[in-house]
DNA sequence: CCATACTTTCAATATATTTTGAAAATTCAG
DNA sequence: CTGAATTTTCAAAATATATTGAAAGTATGG
């Protein structure tokens, strides 16, 4: 296969994959293919090898910036913007799962630690289904929670190393 | 809090919560209702704790089927289907994973391999970031996949006894 | 059987999300 | 400063996704 059609199978792809992880398509798009070139490049760039508007390349790597996995490069002697993209697959998964535990899974634990005071006789068959569902729920979590902390603090070699000489 | 808002609260944050997981709101929505609720329910039960329709309902129920979320339940001289929600949330999450792994990672890691195999010259930097780039996926992606295979496979003692000592 | 209770389907509709593009804001070389 | 290049914003339009509800399909007690 030739390399111009890899990278589109391999951004469409992405694209597809993106969507199913709450990250809207465009954005897993760019961020796709940034990770396939080998030079940063620029709004106009994007625009033209995606084939959508200024507004949406520059909203959608405004987006991947937050969440740190692009960053801006200055190219001496350019006016332009130029966007790069982290290449460290680890570092990559770590900053996702690090952001993500901060969206989603902190503010989860949060309320169900106020849910399980629910008021009511524990007896009740309804209130004990709620508290237990919600308790089992909070420690799942929480174990997730921990181990997810020790996944974005490790770096590769440990992680490869120890971890999935542990897994088989 | 009282019992009904503790539900209602519980069933809205788990409907977003599914949505940063591609997961459609009001079937998360229904899952949260049936793990909440000490007995089963019927369409009609559901149709009026969340205020959705008939034709709603029957389809996410058929999808939490599909993922082995919910089985259908006889219940003996009633006439209508009544559906119960697994409550153990390992077991949960690992039919979750099970599903996704299968419906996502899977065909991701058959693509990557694939794309592995472009053409050119491996010294052309272009080439050569894509191949980098699609070969680093590809080896993350494995490492999870097995990790993934060993949690499926894996009861909540072994994983909380052995791994989550590990991981301090 | 068959009447009725119940479930499923799916085209139409409603809602939510994404994308556009032109105007406004900003930056910077001269 | 000035004005051209560049970036950012955001209301409107386009697209995608979810929901409804009535009609068709199915199962069952009598």
């Amino acid at each position: 296969m030739k390399l111009t059609d890899a990278k589109l199978q391999f951004i469409a792809s992405w694209g597809a994959f993106g969507t199913h992880w709450g990250i809207n398509r465009t954005m897993a798009q760019i961020h796709a293919l940034l990770l396939v070139s080998a030079e940063p490049l620029n709004q106009d760039n994007i625009m033209e090898q995606l084939n959508i508007s200024r507004g949406n390349v520059n909203m959608n790597i405004r987006e991947l910036i937050d969440w740190a996995l692009v960053e801006r490069v200055i190219v001496p002697g350019e006016r332009k913007e130029y966007f790069n993209a982290e290449k460290d697959i680890w570092k990559v998964a770590r900053l996702i799962i690090k952001e993500r535990k901060k969206r989603e899974l902190d503010p989860m634990l949060k309320l169900l630690e106020q849910l399980k005071n629910v008021d009511g006789d524990k007896k009740d068959k309804q209130v004990k289904q709620f508290v237990d569902t919600v308790s089992g729920i909070k420690r799942f979590g929480e174990q997730a929670d921990k181990m997810l902390d020790v996944m974005v603090k490790a770096d590769e070699n440990w992680f490869v190393g120890s971890l999935m000489k542990f897994f088989k």
